[in-house]
DNA sequence: AGCCTCACTCGGGCGC
DNA sequence: TGCGCCCGAGTGAGGC
């Protein structure tokens, strides 16, 4: 599932591949990915765009057109990938970006999950979806007194709240379960329980996973290939998510998997106190 | 009113 | 082999 670093990846490889690029004609074989505009309206108004640039906000892909932002999230398992046109198409590809060039950008997407919003150029950071999202986690913005703020008034749990992208965007499932370790708190915590050191720690290893995990190309989770067909390395750097019974790489004990905020939860419990 | 929980989207994978 | 349930990011409906 891509998080900030798999999307971050995911914009700095696709960012070489289509820069420059003029939109000759977009085929959506599955409508529902396209949320706005209407589909004949989304074909128009990308006809002859070129790729500026591509942003990252949160989880979000940004791709600056000349007179329009087109917002992608991959949610579970979209990706995209550039091709030649006439290239064998991979399963589940859902709409492909012809060029003028004859290359394509596809997006895939096996569960369907992802979405495609075009909104006018400039707005996409005021648009519904991204006009809530807490700062990022790389940004000045991000400080200690931020987290403390979203977690004091609060009786969720700490991991309900790192994962709602107000406090701080970026963090999924694997990336909240990893900094919580790090920072040796128990996702079952009330967020306003947490003390100032503890949240002063959780606010470095929030940044140090991240930042750790994108020098890495992000975490190759089940298919999570970057659009190059690279796979990322930090899975190898996971302390706790997808190591359900393996000992704990500090401690020894076994990895165990709970369920918090609905989501599976991997915690060691002897390096994690106990609520 | 603000906060929270849950249903919904989807299909591969897994358990029975 | 086959059926039904589980998983999960984000949104939105509904409840407290």
């Amino acid at each position: 599932m891509p998080e900030l670093p798999e999307v971050e990846t995911a914009r700095r490889t696709l960012l070489h591949l289509v820069q420059g690029k003029k939109v000759q004609s977009v085929d959506v074989r599955w409508p529902k990915i396209v949320k706005e505009p209407e589909l004949d309206l989304f074909r128009l108004q990308l006809d002859g765009e070129v790729i500026e640039t591509i942003e990252r906000r949160g989880k979000f892909l940004l791709f600056e057109l000349s007179n329009w932002t087109l917002i992608s999230h991959l949610r579970m398992e979209g990706k995209f990938s550039v091709h030649d046109q006439g290239d064998k198409e991979e399963p589940h590809t859902h709409v492909v970006f012809t060029f003028t060039d004859g290359t394509e950008l596809r997006y895939r997407d096996v569960r369907k999950f992802g979405t495609m919003h075009l909104v006018k150029k400039g707005m996409a950071l005021h648009h519904s979806s991204l006009v809530d999202l807490g700062p990022e986690p790389f940004s000045a913005l991000f400080q200690p007194e931020v987290l403390q703020q979203a977690f004091e008034k609060t009786s969720r749990s700490i991991k309900a709240v790192l994962l709602d992208q107000k406090a701080v965007v970026g963090l999924g499932n694997i990336y909240v379960d990893e900094a919580l370790f790090r920072a040796k708190i128990h996702p079952l915590r009330e967020a306003k329980s947490l003390t100032e050191k503890e949240i002063a720690l959780l606010y470095q290893e929030i940044i140090d996973t991240l930042q750790e995990a994108v020098e890495l190309g992000g975490s190759t989770i089940r298919t999570y290939v970057n659009s190059q067909g690279k796979i990322g390395t930090f899975q190898k750097r996971l302390y706790v998510y997808g190591r359900t019974g393996e000992p704990c790489l500090v401690c020894g004990k076994p990895i165990e998997k709970i369920k918090v905020a609905g989501r599976g939860t991997h915690i060691c419990l002897s390096c994690q106190i106990v609520p």
